[in-house]
DNA sequence: TCAATAATTCAAGAATCATTGAGATGATTG
DNA sequence: CAATCATCTCAATGATTCTTGAATTATTGA
């Protein structure tokens, strides 16, 4: 991830019905959900408008898409949300990694680490 | 974290020079940095430029800020930032940890768990 | 092939945001 | 107290972004 990439997905992300997108796709997993689907949960948007946003979204790399039939499918680029992640944290620590801990913490709370056995 | 917070947030980042700031800040630590000396680092931009991406920033709650004598000090909000991580990751894994690892490596690569440590 | 469905593209207008420069505020120094 | 320094506020302007509605493309089934 890099600065210009970063500010592309965070202008993505700065929108109410985007947002709300890229929430419900995350949730949706890698199954995904098609543009119809999103639009009439998200807010009801009219075609022009989700598809406005979806190709935002997907210009921003936030999401991916895949043709089924008639319907496009979506999905949520976790590679891309972690990336980002990684780099508004990147050097948060300096050494003193309690500092940056309650990112860790948040994050833990949805994503029990698969390996080691610390974690609640 | 919610959805109107979240949303304030990822605005704040969406503009070059405050996504630099909060970095810059990130990195600097809980000391913090003058809004002189920010503007320094990020672009050399004119103060009122300056100012009003702080106080953006500042109303977002990705920065705090303290007077000291002529200087006004800022800090990244550590903690709404993980919040707003949190938030954009929420339900993402549904059973399936192995969904959002790429993202707890991502901030693993930064921020080591301290041993022992329960999360909050 | 024709009609229906799912989604996209485009242009125009409305709304929001960033920059600039001038002036104001608050703290320190002589 | 007056001068200076660091920063903030405000109004005007230019730039970007969102929404709407109509027209278009791709796919499916009768």
């Amino acid at each position: 991830m890099d600065e210009k990439r970063a500010l592309a997905a965070c202008a993505a992300l700065s929108q109410e019905t985007r947002l709300r997108i890229v929430r419900l796709l995350v949730t949706a997993g890698p199954e995904g959900m098609s543009a119809g689907a999103i639009g009439e949960a998200v807010d009801g948007a009219s075609s022009s408008r989700m598809s406005f946003h979806l190709s935002h979204l997907e210009q921003a790399g936030l999401v991916e898409s895949r043709r089924a039939g008639r319907s496009i499918i979506y999905t949520a680029a976790l590679g891309v949300l972690s990336g980002l992640i990684e780099f508004l944290m990147r050097d948060c620590c300096q050494g003193h990694p309690e500092v940056c801990n309650p990112a860790m913490a948040a994050l833990s709370s949805c994503c029990e680490p698969t390996k080691g056995t610390a974690h609640v």
